[in-house]
Order: structure tokens, then sequence, then C-alpha cells
RNA sequence: GCGGAAAUAGCUCAGUUGGUAGAGCACGACCUUGCCAAGGUCGGGGUCGCGAGUUCAAGUCUCGUUUUCCGCUCCA
């Protein structure tokens, strides 16, 4: 099988056992959008349960927050998101190639630029020593034709830019003659405008309401919290602050499953650090990070850092975790050494002052960030990528078992009695159940052959299935089997908690940390 | 967003030159069954993605639309 076989019949099994589901399926589905299902939601809370206790358990000097979707509009103008998620793009309908429009004007002026240049450089040829800059710009019918030219075009292209008039965009492209580099054609859509942020209207009346964005990422929501957290919690640098919330992002082209949503979940915890600690800080973090992930079992060989190059307006050094999907390496967390650009350009935006007071050096400063992100959804995605196989048995038959970290498995433990239709073995595996249940997620089943129930709680990664049969009565003791080498053990009902409790217990995977 | 392809039962699919929708698996009930799925009997389930049009008649032809997949584009 093909990883990109394998990635469809991924796809269907999740859809198949309850852990992802199209969004609004019925009513033929909303684009890239997903609800998570029954063993879906467990799974993915397990998974942020791993992570909100590695960040706020493990290290007493992080916190975690829950902020708000909805936040003062100032704060997407302050990070940057306003201007940088807001390009007029056109398409050329013969190229099918897409351009930024304001860029395409920009370069059209930076070409008359060009030309009166060149004339410049002509008369200076002509004129030696005695050439006048100056007033051959001011003379030269074809320079005063070139720089008529360019006024009236920027004059128009500011105008625009100024009233946002995307139509006035195009109308500029159009009249220029502006042509497409690779088809040559003047052959334009309409100017459309892409703003990656989705917006709403706050306040009930038309009159009175305003526009409000719902949060691209959750960090900004921790930036604006900084003061309040660092006062009420008597936090010293360095320390962080952790949350797990919604994001949205309307992005152009949304694909590869829950691997690129225009809703999802983040995992973010900004570290505040001194000024100049940054890169030790950014390298200790890169490396906690890795840790926390091959410390799942899911193999070291499946993740690997890719530093970035080009690196964003508010950073000076970032890096990406990437995981071996079955499209590939892409990225799955990004750790970001984000400077003083949002908790500084916050303090501007807002006019409050953000500062650190350093008891150590009796100085006053505004803390760097060091910054960990991660997609709650990549993470399921890269688990349920990792755990589904299908095995050949010895019998020869098939079998297709989620070999899912046990501590992140939906459920941890199947009961069962053998056959149904007998009292005495439900009622116990029923009073077995009720014990475990505090304890574990687990669950039920006495439908068809034993060996059926068997494959169906592999098909969802359970890790554990006891099955209660005629002996039990009598001895107390009941079988054991074991997902990923169907191993059965007979144990006593006695100690069914410990042992399962021993594999699936996350604390087990925190204390390696 | 552009181009191409697809959409029939929960799943995988069949359905002839247009003539009132089928199979296997799955699902439910009962029977059978002593530990690694698919034994028996009976049963439920589809306005063929949605909306128009052509036609005596549309799952089938035409147009639009939605969603998915592939390629391009985009991804501070």
């Amino acid at each position: 099988m093909t990883q990109d076989e394998l990635f469809k019949v991924l796809v269907a099994h999740c859809k198949e056992y309850g852990f992802i589901f199209p969004s609004s399926e019925i009513y033929d589905g909303l684009a890239a959008v997903y609800d998570y299902g029954q063993m879906g939601s467990e799974l993915k809370n397990n998974i942020k349960s791993y992570w909100w206790n590695a960040m706020t358990r493990l290290n007493e000097n992080i916190v975690g927050i829950d902020s708000c979707i909805f936040m003062h509009p100032r704060i997407w103008e302050a990070s940057g998101h306003v201007g940088a998620f807001n390009d007029p793009l056109i398409d050329n309908k013969d190229s099918k190639k897409r351009y930024r429009a304001d860029v395409l004007i920009e370069d059209y002026l930076g070409k008359i630029e060009e030309k009166i240049n060149k004339e410049v450089a002509k008369g200076r040829k002509k004129f030696g020593d005695s050439f006048n800059e100056e007033q051959f710009r001011a003379t030269n019918p074809n320079v005063l034709r070139e720089k008529a030219k360019w006024d009236t075009v920027h004059d128009r292209y500011v105008a625009a830019e100024k009233a946002n008039d995307l139509a006035e965009y195009k109308n500029i492209i159009v009249d220029c003659g502006i042509v497409c580099p690779i088809s040559g054609t003047c052959n334009w859509t309409d100017v459309r405008q892409f703003n990656l942020m989705f917006s709403t209207s706050m306040g009930s009346t038309s009159e009175g309401a305003s526009t409000i964005y719902l949060r691209p990422e959750t960090a900004q929501g921790i930036f604006v919290n900084y003061l309040n957290v660092q006062k009420t919690g008597r936090m010293k640098l360095p320390f962080g602050i952790a949350q797990i919330g919604k994001a949205f992002r309307n992005e152009i082209v949304a694909r590869q499953f829950i691997f690129r949503m225009r809703e999802f979940e983040q995992m973010e915890m900004q570290f505040f650090i001194k000024p100049g600690t940054e890169l030790d800080w950014f390298a200790k973090w890169k490396e906690n990070r890795m840790k926390w992930h091959v410390n799942l079992g899911m193999g070291a060989e499946n993740y690997r850092f890719h530093d970035h190059e080009k690196l964003a307006h508010y950073a000076n050094a970032a890096t990406d975790i990437e995981f071996n999907f079955p499209f590939g390496f892409k990225e799955l967390e990004g750790v970001h050494s984000r400077t003083d650009f949002d908790l500084g350009n916050h303090q501007k935006f807002s006019g409050k002052k953000i500062q650190y007071f350093d008891p150590e050096t009796n100085e006053s400063y505004g803390p760097y960030v060091i910054e960990t992100s991660i997609g709650v959804d990549r993470m399921v995605l890269a688990v349920l990528s990792h755990a589904y196989k299908e095995e050949t048995l010895e019998n020869g038959e098939s079998r297709v078992v989620l070999s899912i970290p046990a501590p992140l498995a939906p459920v941890k433990c199947a009961v069962m009695p053998l056959l149904k239709n007998n009292e005495e073995l439900v009622g116990l595996a029923q009073k077995i159940m009720d014990d475990l249940k505090f304890d574990f997620n687990c669950q039920y089943d006495e439908k068809d052959s034993i060996g059926k129930r068997y494959r169906r709680q592999d098909a969802i990664g359970t890790p554990f299935c006891v099955t209660v049969d005629h002996e039990s009565l009598t001895d107390g003791c009941v079988t054991i089997r074991a997902r990923g080498t169907m191993e059965q053990k007979r144990v006593a009902i006695s100690e069914l908690r410990s042992i399962i409790d021993k594999q699936v217990n996350m604390n087990n995977l925190l204390r390696n940390l």
C-alpha cells in the first residue's frame, strides 16, 4: 500500500470507527471543517492532557490560562495580523497565475522609474561634465512624459490603497495595460481581498456594532494577560504561560484532512525571559519539546527539526518540529524566539507599561519570549497515522490495529463475557466493569463472537480486553488480552486494576520526561 | 481561487441504447457458538449529493450548485 492509499484508508477508518467526521455531513459537509466523534474526542482530550500536565505540573514556573476567542480588535493591529493577513489578490485568467495587485502596480511604477533613470543616464553621457540633472529632469520631454504618467498612477494607487478600493486597483492595472509576465495578457479577474481572519460583529444593533475577529492564534491571549498573570501569580522571570484553545484561519486552500483546517486547536506556551538569554532558552525548549514527542514512543526517526532560514517579522530564531506524516515530513510544532515584538507592540498600542522589574539587577525591561506552538489536530493526525496498521496473522487472516500509545488510547479496557446468554457471566462482567470504570474509560461488549469483539477493540486501539468465562465464577480469575501481542494471560480479578494502570497511566509517561 | 475527476444503502461497488433501484459486507432481533471476525432464520435501511431543464419517462442526457480527491496557487 502506498502512503497515499494509506492516508485514504486512514481517513475512512477514522470515520467508520467514530474518530473524525466531516462537519455538517447531512448537509453535504462544510469544506475543511471536521468534527471529533466519540473516539476522536477522547484521544484528543488525552493528548491535551499530556501536554497540559507536562507544561504546568512538571514546571513550577509555568501556569495555564484560558483566554477568550473574542478579543479587542486593536490587538490584531498590534500583532501585525491586520496588516499582514490582508492582501489584495488578482488572477490572470489565461496563465491561471495569482498576483498581489499592489505588487503588480508597484512593479509597474518601478519600471517607469527605470525608464526615467535611463533617460537621465543618456543625458549625462551626452552632456558630460556640463550635465545638470535637475534641469534635465525638469525640461526633457521624455522624462516629463514618464514623470507625469508616474504621478498619475501613483496618486491613484495611493488613493486606492487608502480607501481600500479594490475595483480601483483593477482599473489601474487595466488602464496601465499591465500584463501577466507568464501569459502576456491583460485578461484579469477582479481584485479580491483575502483576509485570513474571520470576522463577526459585536453589538446587537447594526449601528452600534463593531467588527471583531475570531483569533487566528491563541498566543495574543497570553500576551495581553502577561501583566495579570505576572502580578497575581507573583511570577518571576523566567516564567511561562500555557494555553490550549481554538483558533481560526480563513485559509485559501485548506486540505489534507485535519492537517489544515479553518477551525483548529492550538497548544501554546509563551516563555518570558530576560533579553539576551533568548538563544539559550530557544535551544533548551527545542530539546525539551522534542523530548516530549519522542517520549510517546512513536519512533525518534519520525521527527526532525527544520530550522527557518527566512524569519518572520517578529522572530530572531525559529524551528519546526516536523513529523513523518503519510504525505511526508510536515510541521507539527513550531518553536520561535519572538523577541519583545509582541509585548513591545502591545505596550505601544495599548499605552500600558508592560515591563518587568528585575529585583536582582534593579532594572526594568520588556521581557523577551520563546514560544512553543503545537497544533492539537496535527498531533491527533500524527498519532493516528502512526498507529494505523494492517497486519497479517499467523493463520493467514488479517486485522486492523491502532497501536496508539496506551496512555492516549480512547478506551483503555474492554470487558466482555464469553457468552452473552449466561446471566452469571454477564453479571460478573458488569461487576468488573462497574469497578474499573472509575479508573479507566472502559467499554462493555457482549455482541458477536469473542474473536470479532477483539478485532473491534483492535480497530479503536484499546490496549486491554478482559474476558469472563465459566471458571471465573469459581476461581476469581479472568483472561486479559494485550492489543499489541494478542497474548492472553489468566489473572486474578483483584489484580486487574494495577495491571492495566501500569500501562495506561499517563503519569508514567510524564515521569520519563 | 483556477483546471481536471468524482458523488447510488453505514462501507465497497453494480445498474445496458433513458423505461419505477441491486449485491456483498455492515446494522437490529432470535437461534447457534468455550478465547482471535464474517453459521442459521427473520428484519430495518436509498426522493441515486442538491436545484433546475429536456423528455410520455432521468440514477442515466444538459446547465447550475455543494462537497471530496488530484494538480496549480497560497501558507506572517
